[in-house]
DNA sequence: AAATCATGTAAACAACTTGTAAAACCACCT
DNA sequence: AGGTGGTTTTACAAGTTGTTTACATGATTT
Protein backbone atom coordinates (compact mmCIF):
# COMPACT_ATOMS: atom_id res chain seq x y z
CA UNK A 1 0.00 0.00 0.00
CA UNK A 2 1.29 3.02 -1.13
CA UNK A 3 1.76 5.64 1.63
CA UNK A 4 1.13 9.47 1.14
CA UNK A 5 2.10 12.29 3.55
CA UNK A 6 -0.05 15.56 3.15
CA UNK A 7 1.42 18.31 5.16
CA UNK A 8 -1.11 21.05 4.43
CA UNK A 9 -3.12 23.39 7.27
CA UNK A 10 -6.40 24.72 5.80
CA UNK A 11 -9.08 22.02 7.33
CA UNK A 12 -11.21 21.94 3.76
CA UNK A 13 -8.77 21.22 1.60
CA UNK A 14 -7.15 18.57 3.91
CA UNK A 15 -10.66 16.55 3.77
CA UNK A 16 -10.53 16.77 0.27
CA UNK A 17 -7.48 15.58 -0.27
CA UNK A 18 -7.39 12.86 2.54
CA UNK A 19 -10.85 11.76 1.04
CA UNK A 20 -9.69 11.48 -2.45
CA UNK A 21 -6.03 9.80 -1.74
CA UNK A 22 -8.06 7.40 0.71
CA UNK A 23 -10.67 6.44 -2.29
CA UNK A 24 -7.95 5.92 -4.57
CA UNK A 25 -6.38 3.22 -1.83
CA UNK A 26 -3.34 5.39 -0.24
CA UNK A 27 -2.30 5.30 3.18
CA UNK A 28 -3.20 8.53 4.44
CA UNK A 29 -0.72 10.43 7.29
CA UNK A 30 -2.20 14.00 7.84
CA UNK A 31 0.52 16.77 9.30
CA UNK A 32 -0.63 20.54 10.09
CA UNK A 33 2.05 22.58 10.26
CA UNK A 34 6.35 21.84 9.17
CA UNK A 35 7.30 20.67 11.94
CA UNK A 36 5.50 17.62 12.28
CA UNK A 37 5.39 17.13 8.19
CA UNK A 38 9.28 16.57 8.91
CA UNK A 39 8.88 14.61 12.06
CA UNK A 40 6.53 12.50 9.93
CA UNK A 41 8.24 12.35 7.03
CA UNK A 42 10.75 10.40 8.77
CA UNK A 43 9.04 8.54 11.24
CA UNK A 44 6.35 7.04 8.74
CA UNK A 45 8.85 6.85 5.93
CA UNK A 46 5.79 7.74 3.32
CA UNK A 47 6.34 7.00 -0.27
CA UNK A 48 5.39 10.49 -1.19
CA UNK A 49 4.55 13.92 0.69
CA UNK A 50 2.13 16.79 -0.81
CA UNK A 51 3.18 19.21 0.80
CA UNK A 52 1.25 22.88 1.09
CA UNK A 53 4.27 25.93 0.25
CA UNK A 54 2.00 27.81 2.71
CA UNK A 55 2.03 27.04 6.57
CA UNK A 56 2.42 28.64 9.84
CA UNK A 57 5.66 29.16 11.14
CA UNK A 58 7.66 26.67 8.97
CA UNK A 59 7.02 27.38 4.94
CA UNK A 60 7.06 24.49 2.72
CA UNK A 61 10.18 25.31 0.86
CA UNK A 62 12.02 25.00 4.11
CA UNK A 63 10.43 21.45 4.81
CA UNK A 64 11.66 20.93 1.51
CA UNK A 65 15.04 22.11 1.92
CA UNK A 66 15.76 20.10 5.65
CA UNK A 67 14.30 17.15 4.28
CA UNK A 68 16.90 17.21 1.16
CA UNK A 69 19.47 18.13 3.54
CA UNK A 70 18.83 15.26 5.45
CA UNK A 71 18.96 13.12 2.70
CA UNK A 72 15.52 12.21 2.64
CA UNK A 73 14.66 11.57 -0.75
CA UNK A 74 10.89 11.13 -0.57
CA UNK A 75 9.21 12.81 -3.66
CA UNK A 76 7.64 15.96 -2.55
CA UNK A 77 4.84 17.37 -4.55
CA UNK A 78 4.59 21.02 -3.66
CA UNK A 79 0.85 22.90 -3.44
CA UNK A 80 1.56 26.77 -4.55
CA UNK A 81 -0.80 29.15 -4.55
CA UNK A 82 -1.69 31.56 -7.92
CA UNK A 83 0.40 34.00 -8.25
CA UNK A 84 3.42 32.08 -6.10
CA UNK A 85 5.02 30.61 -9.69
CA UNK A 86 8.07 32.29 -8.65
CA UNK A 87 8.56 29.25 -6.08
CA UNK A 88 8.06 26.95 -8.50
CA UNK A 89 11.40 27.66 -9.87
CA UNK A 90 12.65 27.80 -6.48
CA UNK A 91 10.40 24.52 -5.22
CA UNK A 92 11.99 22.63 -8.06
CA UNK A 93 16.06 23.57 -7.00
CA UNK A 94 15.21 22.71 -3.66
CA UNK A 95 14.30 19.46 -4.08
CA UNK A 96 10.61 19.23 -5.34
CA UNK A 97 9.55 16.66 -7.73
CA UNK A 98 6.41 18.42 -9.08
CA UNK A 99 3.97 21.28 -8.26
CA UNK A 100 0.75 21.55 -8.63
CA UNK A 101 -1.12 25.12 -8.48
CA UNK A 102 -4.58 25.89 -6.75
CA UNK A 103 -6.49 25.29 -7.36
CA UNK A 104 -6.14 22.14 -9.41
CA UNK A 105 -9.03 19.26 -9.47
CA UNK A 106 -8.10 15.48 -7.51
CA UNK A 107 -7.56 14.01 -10.31
CA UNK A 108 -5.04 16.36 -12.02
CA UNK A 109 -2.78 15.96 -8.50
CA UNK A 110 -3.19 12.18 -8.62
CA UNK A 111 -2.21 12.30 -12.22
CA UNK A 112 1.16 13.71 -10.76
CA UNK A 113 1.11 11.60 -8.05
CA UNK A 114 1.48 8.56 -10.11
CA UNK A 115 3.77 10.25 -12.82
CA UNK A 116 6.17 10.74 -10.00
CA UNK A 117 6.02 7.58 -8.29
CA UNK A 118 6.14 5.76 -11.69
CA UNK A 119 9.49 7.96 -12.45
CA UNK A 120 10.83 7.12 -9.20
CA UNK A 121 9.98 3.57 -8.89
CA UNK A 122 11.28 2.53 -12.56
CA UNK A 123 14.51 3.86 -11.83
CA UNK A 124 14.88 2.34 -8.93
CA UNK A 125 13.96 -0.93 -7.31
CA UNK A 126 10.20 -1.91 -7.51
CA UNK A 127 8.03 -1.82 -4.10
CA UNK A 128 8.88 -5.09 -2.57
CA UNK A 129 5.49 -5.10 -0.73
CA UNK A 130 3.84 -4.99 -3.83
CA UNK A 131 4.44 -8.36 -4.71
CA UNK A 132 6.08 -11.62 -3.57
CA UNK A 133 9.30 -11.89 -4.26
CA UNK A 134 10.72 -15.27 -5.09
CA UNK A 135 14.41 -16.87 -5.22
CA UNK A 136 15.02 -20.68 -5.69
CA UNK A 137 12.38 -22.20 -4.03
CA UNK A 138 11.55 -19.41 -1.07
CA UNK A 139 9.07 -17.32 -1.45
CA UNK A 140 8.62 -13.87 0.73
CA UNK A 141 5.50 -11.49 0.55
CA UNK A 142 6.46 -8.39 2.45
CA UNK A 143 3.31 -7.08 2.07
CA UNK A 144 1.40 -9.42 4.33
CA UNK A 145 4.52 -10.56 6.19
CA UNK A 146 4.96 -14.12 4.58
CA UNK A 147 6.97 -16.63 3.53
CA UNK A 148 7.37 -20.10 2.78
CA UNK A 149 10.14 -22.47 0.96
CA UNK A 150 8.45 -24.68 -1.39
CA UNK A 151 5.19 -26.13 0.58
CA UNK A 152 6.65 -25.00 3.87
CA UNK A 153 5.71 -21.82 5.23
CA UNK A 154 8.68 -20.23 7.20
CA UNK A 155 8.21 -17.89 10.32
CA UNK A 156 10.56 -15.00 10.05
CA UNK A 157 10.22 -12.49 13.12
CA UNK A 158 10.14 -8.74 12.09
CA UNK A 159 13.79 -7.87 12.25
CA UNK A 160 14.21 -11.45 9.91
CA UNK A 161 11.75 -9.75 7.58
CA UNK A 162 13.86 -6.21 7.54
CA UNK A 163 16.76 -7.60 7.11
CA UNK A 164 15.73 -10.12 4.02
CA UNK A 165 14.23 -6.80 2.51
CA UNK A 166 17.23 -5.11 2.75
CA UNK A 167 19.28 -7.99 1.25
CA UNK A 168 16.82 -7.98 -1.40
CA UNK A 169 16.72 -4.27 -2.27
CA UNK A 170 20.60 -5.00 -2.47
CA UNK A 171 20.98 -7.63 -4.40
CA UNK A 172 24.35 -8.63 -5.65
CA UNK A 173 25.99 -5.45 -3.43
CA UNK A 174 28.36 -6.41 -0.90
CA UNK A 175 26.88 -5.11 2.40
CA UNK A 176 29.11 -4.28 5.45
CA UNK A 177 28.02 -5.05 8.84
CA UNK A 178 28.03 -1.32 9.74
CA UNK A 179 25.76 -0.79 6.96
CA UNK A 180 23.23 -3.05 7.65
CA UNK A 181 23.29 -1.94 11.38
CA UNK A 182 22.31 1.19 10.11
CA UNK A 183 19.61 0.73 7.95
CA UNK A 184 17.87 -2.52 9.69
CA UNK A 185 18.62 -1.55 13.15
CA UNK A 186 18.49 1.99 13.76
CA UNK A 187 22.08 1.79 15.53
CA UNK A 188 24.15 4.71 14.04
CA UNK A 189 26.98 4.01 15.95
CA UNK A 190 30.20 1.97 14.74
CA UNK A 191 29.98 -1.78 14.73
CA UNK A 192 30.37 -3.19 18.19
CA UNK A 193 27.94 -6.34 18.30
CA UNK A 194 27.82 -9.36 16.90
CA UNK A 195 24.38 -9.07 16.20
CA UNK A 196 23.47 -9.30 12.60
CA UNK A 197 26.07 -12.40 12.63
CA UNK A 198 23.22 -13.65 14.77
CA UNK A 199 20.45 -12.76 12.56
CA UNK A 200 22.34 -13.93 9.25
CA UNK A 201 22.76 -17.32 10.60
CA UNK A 202 18.63 -17.32 11.86
CA UNK A 203 17.94 -16.25 8.09
CA UNK A 204 20.38 -18.76 7.00
CA UNK A 205 18.40 -21.67 9.12
CA UNK A 206 15.62 -21.21 7.41
CA UNK A 207 16.39 -20.70 3.87
CA UNK A 208 19.20 -22.06 2.55
CA UNK A 209 18.83 -25.69 1.86
CA UNK A 210 22.84 -25.95 3.46
CA UNK A 211 23.00 -23.26 6.30
CA UNK A 212 26.47 -24.40 6.82
CA UNK A 213 27.17 -23.56 2.78
CA UNK A 214 24.74 -20.97 2.58
CA UNK A 215 24.07 -20.28 -1.53
CA UNK A 216 21.95 -17.13 -1.21
CA UNK A 217 23.24 -14.95 1.68
CA UNK A 218 27.09 -15.71 1.23
CA UNK A 219 29.28 -13.88 3.55
CA UNK A 220 32.15 -11.94 2.08
CA UNK A 221 35.16 -12.51 4.31
CA UNK A 222 36.84 -9.64 5.77
CA UNK A 223 33.80 -7.62 4.25
CA UNK A 224 30.34 -8.47 5.28
CA UNK A 225 27.22 -10.44 3.44
CA UNK A 226 26.05 -10.52 -0.21
CA UNK A 227 22.84 -11.19 -1.36
CA UNK A 228 22.49 -13.47 -4.46
CA UNK A 229 19.13 -14.14 -5.59
CA UNK B 1 2.67 -4.04 -20.24
CA UNK B 2 -0.99 -2.55 -20.34
CA UNK B 3 -2.65 -2.57 -23.89
CA UNK B 4 -4.42 -0.09 -24.95
CA UNK B 5 -7.04 0.56 -28.10
CA UNK B 6 -7.48 3.67 -29.41
CA UNK B 7 -10.81 4.32 -31.58
CA UNK B 8 -10.49 7.76 -33.12
CA UNK B 9 -10.69 8.81 -36.78
CA UNK B 10 -9.04 12.75 -36.39
CA UNK B 11 -5.19 11.95 -37.60
CA UNK B 12 -3.95 14.59 -34.74
CA UNK B 13 -5.50 13.00 -32.05
CA UNK B 14 -4.48 9.55 -33.02
CA UNK B 15 -0.70 10.46 -33.14
CA UNK B 16 -1.38 12.81 -29.76
CA UNK B 17 -2.63 9.62 -27.78
CA UNK B 18 -0.16 7.48 -29.47
CA UNK B 19 2.59 9.25 -28.22
CA UNK B 20 1.42 10.12 -24.70
CA UNK B 21 0.28 6.73 -23.94
CA UNK B 22 3.43 4.75 -25.47
CA UNK B 23 5.26 7.77 -23.36
CA UNK B 24 4.00 6.27 -20.43
CA UNK B 25 4.39 2.67 -21.16
CA UNK B 26 1.44 1.58 -22.32
CA UNK B 27 1.15 -0.69 -25.75
CA UNK B 28 -1.17 1.17 -28.30
CA UNK B 29 -3.78 0.03 -31.14
CA UNK B 30 -5.25 1.70 -33.74
CA UNK B 31 -8.61 2.04 -35.33
CA UNK B 32 -10.08 4.15 -37.32
CA UNK B 33 -13.36 3.26 -37.72
CA UNK B 34 -16.09 1.57 -35.23
CA UNK B 35 -16.16 -1.37 -37.45
CA UNK B 36 -12.25 -1.78 -36.78
CA UNK B 37 -12.77 -0.98 -33.38
CA UNK B 38 -15.26 -3.85 -32.73
CA UNK B 39 -12.57 -6.31 -34.40
CA UNK B 40 -9.51 -5.08 -32.48
CA UNK B 41 -11.37 -5.06 -29.34
CA UNK B 42 -12.36 -8.82 -29.60
CA UNK B 43 -8.96 -9.74 -31.42
CA UNK B 44 -6.53 -7.99 -29.61
CA UNK B 45 -8.06 -8.14 -26.02
CA UNK B 46 -7.06 -4.78 -24.41
CA UNK B 47 -7.18 -3.84 -21.01
CA UNK B 48 -8.69 -0.28 -21.81
CA UNK B 49 -10.43 1.07 -24.91
CA UNK B 50 -10.73 5.09 -25.87
CA UNK B 51 -13.33 5.46 -27.83
CA UNK B 52 -14.76 8.65 -30.02
CA UNK B 53 -18.05 9.27 -29.76
CA UNK B 54 -18.04 10.64 -33.16
CA UNK B 55 -16.95 8.20 -35.56
CA UNK B 56 -17.38 7.85 -39.37
CA UNK B 57 -20.57 5.34 -40.06
CA UNK B 58 -20.69 3.49 -37.29
CA UNK B 59 -20.28 5.97 -33.62
CA UNK B 60 -18.27 5.38 -30.45
CA UNK B 61 -22.27 4.62 -28.56
CA UNK B 62 -22.68 1.82 -31.39
CA UNK B 63 -19.36 0.56 -31.03
CA UNK B 64 -19.65 0.21 -27.17
CA UNK B 65 -23.68 -0.60 -26.96
CA UNK B 66 -22.14 -4.19 -29.40
CA UNK B 67 -19.32 -4.45 -27.24
CA UNK B 68 -21.52 -4.61 -23.84
CA UNK B 69 -24.04 -6.79 -25.68
CA UNK B 70 -21.37 -9.43 -26.80
CA UNK B 71 -20.52 -9.27 -22.98
CA UNK B 72 -17.31 -7.96 -23.27
CA UNK B 73 -16.57 -5.62 -20.77
CA UNK B 74 -13.27 -4.08 -21.11
CA UNK B 75 -13.56 -0.91 -19.52
CA UNK B 76 -14.33 2.44 -21.97
CA UNK B 77 -13.25 5.69 -21.53
CA UNK B 78 -15.34 7.50 -24.20
CA UNK B 79 -14.20 10.83 -26.17
CA UNK B 80 -17.18 14.14 -27.03
CA UNK B 81 -16.81 17.02 -27.84
CA UNK B 82 -18.10 20.22 -25.85
CA UNK B 83 -21.55 20.50 -25.96
CA UNK B 84 -22.41 16.62 -26.16
CA UNK B 85 -22.89 16.52 -22.87
CA UNK B 86 -25.86 14.41 -23.62
CA UNK B 87 -24.05 11.58 -24.81
CA UNK B 88 -22.43 11.59 -21.41
CA UNK B 89 -25.66 10.05 -19.17
CA UNK B 90 -26.58 7.46 -22.95
CA UNK B 91 -22.68 6.45 -22.59
CA UNK B 92 -22.37 5.41 -19.51
CA UNK B 93 -26.26 3.61 -19.67
CA UNK B 94 -24.58 2.23 -22.67
CA UNK B 95 -21.89 0.72 -20.57
CA UNK B 96 -19.00 3.34 -20.64
CA UNK B 97 -17.22 3.38 -17.65
CA UNK B 98 -15.84 7.00 -18.02
CA UNK B 99 -15.83 10.09 -20.73
CA UNK B 100 -14.01 12.78 -21.37
CA UNK B 101 -14.92 16.07 -22.81
CA UNK B 102 -12.48 17.42 -25.50
CA UNK B 103 -10.57 19.30 -25.43
CA UNK B 104 -8.59 17.90 -22.30
CA UNK B 105 -5.28 17.77 -21.05
CA UNK B 106 -3.73 14.33 -21.92
CA UNK B 107 -2.89 14.03 -17.93
CA UNK B 108 -6.31 13.91 -17.41
CA UNK B 109 -7.07 11.56 -19.75
CA UNK B 110 -4.18 9.17 -18.21
CA UNK B 111 -6.09 9.84 -14.56
CA UNK B 112 -8.97 8.93 -15.57
CA UNK B 113 -7.49 5.72 -17.45
CA UNK B 114 -5.76 4.51 -14.51
CA UNK B 115 -8.49 5.26 -11.94
CA UNK B 116 -10.70 2.62 -14.08
CA UNK B 117 -7.44 0.54 -14.46
CA UNK B 118 -7.42 0.58 -10.79
CA UNK B 119 -11.76 0.27 -10.33
CA UNK B 120 -11.74 -2.54 -12.46
CA UNK B 121 -8.67 -4.48 -11.59
CA UNK B 122 -8.64 -4.72 -8.08
CA UNK B 123 -10.03 -8.16 -7.26
CA UNK B 124 -13.54 -7.48 -6.41
CA UNK B 125 -12.98 -3.91 -4.36
CA UNK B 126 -16.63 -3.63 -4.33
CA UNK B 127 -17.78 -0.41 -2.52
CA UNK B 128 -18.60 -1.94 1.05
CA UNK B 129 -22.04 -0.67 1.12
CA UNK B 130 -23.30 -1.92 -1.30
CA UNK B 131 -23.95 -5.58 -0.01
CA UNK B 132 -23.14 -7.67 2.90
CA UNK B 133 -19.64 -8.63 3.57
CA UNK B 134 -19.14 -12.40 5.10
CA UNK B 135 -16.66 -14.11 6.62
CA UNK B 136 -16.80 -17.38 9.10
CA UNK B 137 -20.64 -17.17 9.89
CA UNK B 138 -20.16 -13.12 10.04
CA UNK B 139 -22.35 -11.09 7.92
CA UNK B 140 -21.29 -7.11 8.04
CA UNK B 141 -23.73 -4.39 6.11
CA UNK B 142 -21.89 -1.25 6.00
CA UNK B 143 -25.01 -0.15 4.34
CA UNK B 144 -26.76 -0.44 7.40
CA UNK B 145 -24.47 -1.01 10.36
CA UNK B 146 -25.77 -4.17 11.04
CA UNK B 147 -23.69 -7.12 12.09
CA UNK B 148 -24.56 -10.44 12.91
CA UNK B 149 -22.86 -13.61 13.76
CA UNK B 150 -24.80 -16.90 13.46
CA UNK B 151 -27.74 -16.14 14.54
CA UNK B 152 -27.01 -13.74 17.16
CA UNK B 153 -27.02 -10.22 16.27
CA UNK B 154 -23.95 -7.86 16.86
CA UNK B 155 -23.75 -4.52 18.75
CA UNK B 156 -20.92 -2.87 16.78
CA UNK B 157 -20.17 0.94 17.60
CA UNK B 158 -18.96 3.09 14.33
CA UNK B 159 -15.39 2.99 15.39
CA UNK B 160 -15.61 -0.51 15.95
CA UNK B 161 -17.60 -0.70 12.18
CA UNK B 162 -14.86 2.34 10.91
CA UNK B 163 -11.99 -0.50 11.94
CA UNK B 164 -13.77 -3.60 10.14
CA UNK B 165 -14.28 -2.17 7.53
CA UNK B 166 -10.30 -1.03 7.04
CA UNK B 167 -9.95 -4.53 7.87
CA UNK B 168 -11.93 -5.83 5.57
CA UNK B 169 -10.65 -3.18 2.85
CA UNK B 170 -7.70 -3.76 3.02
CA UNK B 171 -7.76 -7.62 3.44
CA UNK B 172 -4.76 -9.81 3.56
CA UNK B 173 -2.41 -6.81 3.93
CA UNK B 174 0.05 -6.55 7.17
CA UNK B 175 -1.34 -2.65 8.65
CA UNK B 176 0.64 -0.79 11.00
CA UNK B 177 -1.06 0.59 14.17
CA UNK B 178 0.03 3.92 12.67
CA UNK B 179 -1.95 3.27 9.92
CA UNK B 180 -4.89 2.51 11.03
CA UNK B 181 -4.69 5.64 13.70
CA UNK B 182 -4.25 7.76 10.34
CA UNK B 183 -7.24 5.81 8.74
CA UNK B 184 -9.73 4.86 11.37
CA UNK B 185 -9.11 7.79 14.07
CA UNK B 186 -7.87 11.43 12.04
CA UNK B 187 -4.66 11.54 14.80
CA UNK B 188 -1.94 12.92 12.85
CA UNK B 189 0.90 11.59 15.35
CA UNK B 190 2.99 9.01 15.65
CA UNK B 191 2.05 6.42 17.88
CA UNK B 192 1.72 6.59 21.46
CA UNK B 193 -1.78 5.13 22.68
CA UNK B 194 -2.90 1.31 23.06
CA UNK B 195 -6.20 2.65 21.60
CA UNK B 196 -5.82 0.11 18.64
CA UNK B 197 -5.28 -2.85 20.16
CA UNK B 198 -7.99 -1.90 22.26
CA UNK B 199 -10.51 -1.93 19.79
CA UNK B 200 -9.02 -4.70 17.86
CA UNK B 201 -9.25 -6.39 21.08
CA UNK B 202 -13.22 -5.55 21.46
CA UNK B 203 -13.81 -6.66 17.94
CA UNK B 204 -12.17 -9.64 18.33
CA UNK B 205 -14.08 -10.96 21.47
CA UNK B 206 -17.60 -10.20 19.19
CA UNK B 207 -16.10 -11.67 15.88
CA UNK B 208 -14.39 -14.47 16.78
CA UNK B 209 -15.03 -18.01 18.04
CA UNK B 210 -12.49 -17.76 20.66
CA UNK B 211 -10.78 -14.36 21.14
CA UNK B 212 -7.73 -15.93 22.64
CA UNK B 213 -6.58 -17.50 19.88
CA UNK B 214 -8.30 -15.19 16.73
CA UNK B 215 -8.16 -16.48 13.74
CA UNK B 216 -10.04 -12.92 11.73
CA UNK B 217 -8.30 -10.32 12.62
CA UNK B 218 -4.34 -11.68 13.11
CA UNK B 219 -1.76 -10.04 14.93
CA UNK B 220 1.88 -9.84 12.99
CA UNK B 221 4.14 -9.09 15.88
CA UNK B 222 6.06 -6.11 15.75
CA UNK B 223 4.57 -5.02 12.56
CA UNK B 224 0.85 -4.66 13.38
CA UNK B 225 -2.69 -6.41 12.41
CA UNK B 226 -3.60 -8.12 9.53
CA UNK B 227 -7.36 -9.16 8.22
CA UNK B 228 -7.89 -13.01 7.29
CA UNK B 229 -11.19 -13.45 5.06
C1' DA C 1 52.38 -24.37 11.09
C1' DA C 2 51.52 -20.96 14.30
C1' DA C 3 49.58 -16.77 15.16
C1' DT C 4 46.03 -13.72 14.33
C1' DC C 5 41.79 -12.29 13.04
C1' DA C 6 36.95 -13.17 11.39
C1' DT C 7 32.82 -15.81 11.53
C1' DG C 8 29.22 -19.37 13.22
C1' DT C 9 26.19 -20.48 16.80
C1' DA C 10 24.01 -22.05 21.22
C1' DA C 11 22.25 -20.38 25.25
C1' DA C 12 21.54 -17.03 28.91
C1' DC C 13 19.81 -12.78 29.47
C1' DA C 14 17.57 -8.33 28.31
C1' DA C 15 14.28 -5.67 26.00
C1' DC C 16 10.27 -4.97 23.82
C1' DT C 17 5.21 -6.06 22.35
C1' DT C 18 0.85 -7.40 23.07
C1' DG C 19 -3.60 -8.76 25.64
C1' DT C 20 -6.65 -7.25 28.79
C1' DA C 21 -9.08 -5.54 32.71
C1' DA C 22 -10.17 -1.61 35.09
C1' DA C 23 -10.25 3.21 35.69
C1' DA C 24 -10.67 7.75 33.77
C1' DC C 25 -12.69 10.47 30.41
C1' DC C 26 -16.03 12.56 27.32
C1' DA C 27 -20.14 13.96 24.88
C1' DC C 28 -24.67 13.61 24.75
C1' DC C 29 -29.27 13.04 26.61
C1' DT C 30 -32.83 13.16 30.14
C1' DA D 1 -26.71 17.05 37.77
C1' DG D 2 -26.70 12.29 36.84
C1' DG D 3 -26.77 8.60 33.72
C1' DT D 4 -25.39 6.23 29.56
C1' DG D 5 -22.59 4.42 26.07
C1' DG D 6 -18.69 4.71 23.88
C1' DT D 7 -13.64 5.86 23.84
C1' DT D 8 -9.10 6.44 25.66
C1' DT D 9 -5.61 5.78 29.03
C1' DT D 10 -3.22 3.18 32.43
C1' DA D 11 -1.07 -0.59 34.32
C1' DC D 12 0.65 -4.94 34.60
C1' DA D 13 1.10 -9.79 33.32
C1' DA D 14 2.23 -12.87 29.73
C1' DG D 15 4.31 -13.69 25.61
C1' DT D 16 7.70 -12.99 21.99
C1' DT D 17 11.77 -11.37 20.03
C1' DG D 18 16.37 -9.39 20.13
C1' DT D 19 21.11 -8.95 22.09
C1' DT D 20 25.11 -10.32 24.23
C1' DT D 21 28.29 -13.55 25.77
C1' DA D 22 31.31 -17.14 25.17
C1' DC D 23 33.41 -20.46 22.88
C1' DA D 24 34.15 -23.23 18.67
C1' DT D 25 35.32 -23.13 14.06
C1' DG D 26 37.26 -21.37 9.97
C1' DA D 27 40.13 -18.11 7.15
C1' DT D 28 44.27 -15.43 6.28
C1' DT D 29 48.80 -13.94 7.05
C1' DT D 30 53.55 -14.49 8.35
Amino acid sequence: MVKVLIVEDDDSMVTALKDGFEYEGYAVTLAKNGAQGLELATSRMPDIIILDVMLPKMSGLDVCKKLRSENINTPIIMLTARGQEIDRVLGLRLGADDYITKPFSFMELIARVEAVLRRTTRTGQEKMTDKPYQFGDVVVDFGRCEARKGRRSLELSAREFKLLKYFIEHKGEVIERDTLLNAVWDYNQALLTRTVDMHVAKLRKKLEDDPADPRYIVTVHRFGYKFVG
